[in-house]
This record gives C-alpha cells, sequence and structure tokens, in this order.
DNA sequence: AGCAATTATTTGTGATCACAAACTCCCATC
DNA sequence: GATGGGAGTTTGTGATCACAAATAATTGCT
C-alpha cells in the first residue's frame, strides 16, 4: 500500500526501528526534545509515519509525551531507576527460567562466544559494541523461552533504561562495572540446567550491574556527551539559550 | 493545536481511551478485525486519529497487526495463557509487595468495599460490572506503589488478557471461578502489612482464578457472543461469507 | 454446480494542508 | 540588569487526497 515497493517494510516500521536502536546504543540524551519534523527533515520523509514511530515508542514508555504534545527523551530519577531495576529482575528472571528446558549447548556456546565479546569490548573501551554485545547476551538467553509476552515487556524497560547508560556505561564506569563476572555464573547455571541458580544469577547481573549505579554521581549535565546523531537522527534541543 | 478547544484532550488520546475500555471492558472479540476507517466513521471523526490509537493499542500488544497492516484482536493460545498468567504473578506480585509500605487503613478500607462490589456483581451476574470492580480491587493495590513503570507493565497484561476473559467469565464460570476468598486473603495480608504473605496471596489469586481456565473449554466459537458495539466501537468481521 | 480468473470494493499508507497552541526571540520598560 | 509583553516561528493535530495492496464479489468456464 502506499507508495511502498512490494517487500519493502513500511516507513513508518523502519522510521520506529531506527529510533529504537539509536535509543537501544545511548545515542538519545535524556532531557532532550524530539520532534515530528525534525526526524522527518533528517530522513527525508514525512511528517506522518514519523508521528507514528515516536508515537509507538512513547507506548513503549522509550520516550514520554508532555502535556503539550511535545516528545522528549525521559529524564531519569532514582525512583524510577530502582523500579526499572526491580522490573528487571521480575521479568527477566522468569524469563531465563522459562528459557532453561529450551537450553541447548548450541545456545550456551554463543553465549560464552557472545561473553567473550563483551569481555573484548570493555577492554576496548567500545562503549557502543558493548552496549550491543551485551543486549545480545541477554535477549539471546530470553528468546529461547518462546516468550512473545515477556520479550515485548523486557524489551520495554531496556528501552527505558538505554537513554540512562549512556552516563554511567562511560568512560571509567565501563571498566568498573563490568557484568562479566556474573555473566560467568549464568553461563554456569545454563550448563548445569540449573534453573534456581540460574534465577539467582540473572538477579545478581542486574543487581549488580545497574542497581550498584543508583547511588553513584549519575546526574550529569547535558553538555558532558554530544554527538547524538550517530544513526542520522537529530534531536533537537530543548532548553537552550 | 489542531481544532481542539483549550482543556480538551486529543482526538487520539479519547479514541485510545474509548477502545482501550471497550477491550478491558471485554467488548473486543478475539479473532475480528478492526478497520481504522471503520471506528472513524463510527466516532464520526477522520481515520487520522483512530489509526494512532490503534497503532498505540498495538504497541501495548492489546491488538495485534497482520503482516499486511490489519489490525485484529488477537487470538489467546494456551502457551501464551500460561506466559500471561507467569507475566502476571511475576509483576503483579511485586507491585503489591512495593505498595505495602504505603498501605493506610483508608486504602485497605477501600479494598474491603471493591471486594463486596465485586462479590455482588457475581451473584448479579453482572459481568461488566465484575470486570470494573476486580480490576479497580487489583488496581487500587498497585497504584499505591507509585509505580511509574509497574502499571504499565501490568496494564499491558491485563489488556491482553482482556478479550479471552469474555469466554470464561460469562455465564456458570462467573460464579464458579470467583477470586472473593483469595482477595480476603490479600486483604488480611495488607492489615499485618504482611509482605510476604502478600506476595503469596496475589500470586494464588492470579493462578487459581485464571490459571485453573487454562484447561478448560475456551476455546469457544465467536458466534457465541455477540453485541461488540457496547461502548459505540464497532468491530468488522474478519471472516465471512 | 464447482472452481478459477477477473473486476470491484475496501483498506492501510504516506504526503500535503490549514489551524491553533506553544515556544522563541526580541525589545521596551522598570 | 532583570523582567514582562508581543511579534514571529516552530510544532503538533486532524482532515483530505492519491495510490497501491489486499480482500471481497462477480463473472466466465468447465
Amino acid at each position: 500500500m502506499g507508495s511502498s515497493r512490494p517487500g519493502t517494510q513500511s516507513l513508518q516500521s523502519r522510521t520506529y526501528r531506527a529510533l529504537r536502536r539509536s535509543i537501544l546504543d545511548g545515542d538519545f540524551v535524556p532531557g532532550r526534545a524530539v520532534t515530528i519534523r525534525g526526524i522527518a527533515e533528517d530522513l527525508g520523509i514525512s511528517p506522518t509515519p514519523v508521528r507514528e514511530a515516536l508515537r509507538r515508542l512513547v507506548a513503549e514508555r522509550a520516550l514520554t509525551l508532555s502535556a503539550t504534545g511535545r516528545v522528549s527523551v525521559p529524564v531519569m530519577t532514582r525512583e524510577k531507576l530502582a523500579e526499572l531495576v526491580n522490573a528487571r529482575i521480575c521479568l527477566e528472571r522468569q524469563a531465563a527460567i522459562d528459557a532453561v528446558p529450551g537450553i541447548t549447548d548450541r545456545v550456551v556456546t554463543r553465549l560464552v562466544r557472545l561473553n567473550r565479546a563483551i569481555d573484548r569490548a570493555i577492554e576496548a573501551g567500545d562503549h557502543r559494541r558493548y552496549l550491543v554485545t551485551h543486549r545480545d547476551f541477554h535477549f539471546t538467553l530470553y528468546r529461547v523461552g518462546g516468550g512473545e509476552v515477556f520479550l515485548p515487556l523486557i524489551e520495554s524497560v531496556w528501552l527505558q533504561i538505554s537513554p540512562f547508560l549512556r552516563y554511567t556505561l562511560s568512560g571509567e564506569h565501563l571498566s568498573r562495572y563490568n557484568t562479566s563476572d556474573r555473566h560467568v555464573e549464568i553461563i554456569e547455571a545454563l550448563e548445569r540446567r540449573d534453573a534456581t541458580a540460574l534465577g539467582f544469577a540473572v538477579e545478581a547481573d542486574i543487581r549488580h550491574g545497574i542497581g550498584a549505579l543508583i547511588e553513584s554521581d549519575w546526574n550529569r549535565p547535558d553538555d558532558a556527551v554530544a554527538g547524538a546523531d550517530t544513526a542520522g537522527i537529530r534531536t533537537a534541543d530543548r532548553e537552550s539559550g
């Protein structure tokens, strides 16, 4: 329909995916406003599909909609972060446990390989690569359990946390709070097909990986980070002058 | 903006709310298709706000989007229902536990009153009133814990279960599987501010309330139910001929 | 009558436009 | 110099239109 060639996905869907990836990769700075026309111009399309993509991200709580209709990247609060950590523990522990019956050696091997990739990213100080491989590790595990219910819920939580990770996983934090050790626990529990141990390992991974950051100086000013248009997405300034 | 009077919410928002309520109240029959133009005509508005409202509900997994762009009410499967029950247990147990510190006698009194209203609805065989009061009971509890993270997640799960409840909570099922007893356990745990007991009570409520229906004959044909336009929403037939 | 091909209708998609609310910027005033 | 008001700009909203894909209806053939 519309002016799309057969086999090509809808513009709104591609826009959504591009924005979503940008958010997960940490390109979106909390507090900044995202305008429909701004993104539409950057992508060379009309505002219509952009509007829908943004509304979808708002529905998934990745972006917030102000009372005046402005879409912006949500600002993290301590209370919200604590809730998000709790939600991650709830959902991901269950998703991991549900995955146990479907775990094969092949999956474990892949997780081991991903874990090495995470270590390499940390060693190289590659912030973006760390995010991608870390995300891949977790969702590779959760996808085993099938999960047309849990996966979207977990993705929503990750989308809400991702813009905040930009502050915490940069620079020295990247090495300090690395989650590799806990991932080893996860892998060991998987090799034993031990659901209980896996649940504890996942909880420990989340709690110590992100939960430990609740009390750190994560409320840094926006100007500490720049270059938010890595994926061709422009985020308009909110407060300037 | 647009042609809305000041103080009036956007058309898309009101449309979303109307559709959402219809879904939660069980007016949407699984398997039926919902068309943008159909709803727009019923509401006397243009397709634009309806499209966005539908996409938002799709994002919240209340409706599904087929590969051809058709929006329809999702059909429940056993696997999906089992997952939804698990998700409810995960999320709502945690939300209830988080609510304990904020519980006041006033809240408990209100829950007791709502529980009586649920009993009255069951006694009267009032299907819709049961759904409304039952929902009010649970969300009154979960709202105490604040929860700008948990509440949307829980609402998403409820939206996914609601169209299915239409089949189970009608007729004799309404009295057989009533959840009043478990609600009493919840209230007693709240009076004692006992978070652990509350968690178990919530889990038992969900597991016995809906989980017990997994094995019953819930896959009834669509023609068993009619009159899906109680809230002025028309749902177009999917397969006809 | 049963079935396949064709036509007709419905439906989603994306662009464009008009409008009003919100925001920005600038200047006058205290 | 800080503050309040007003003009200009930006931005979201909703309606309308054109187009193509998908579905439904119909026709024609065996």
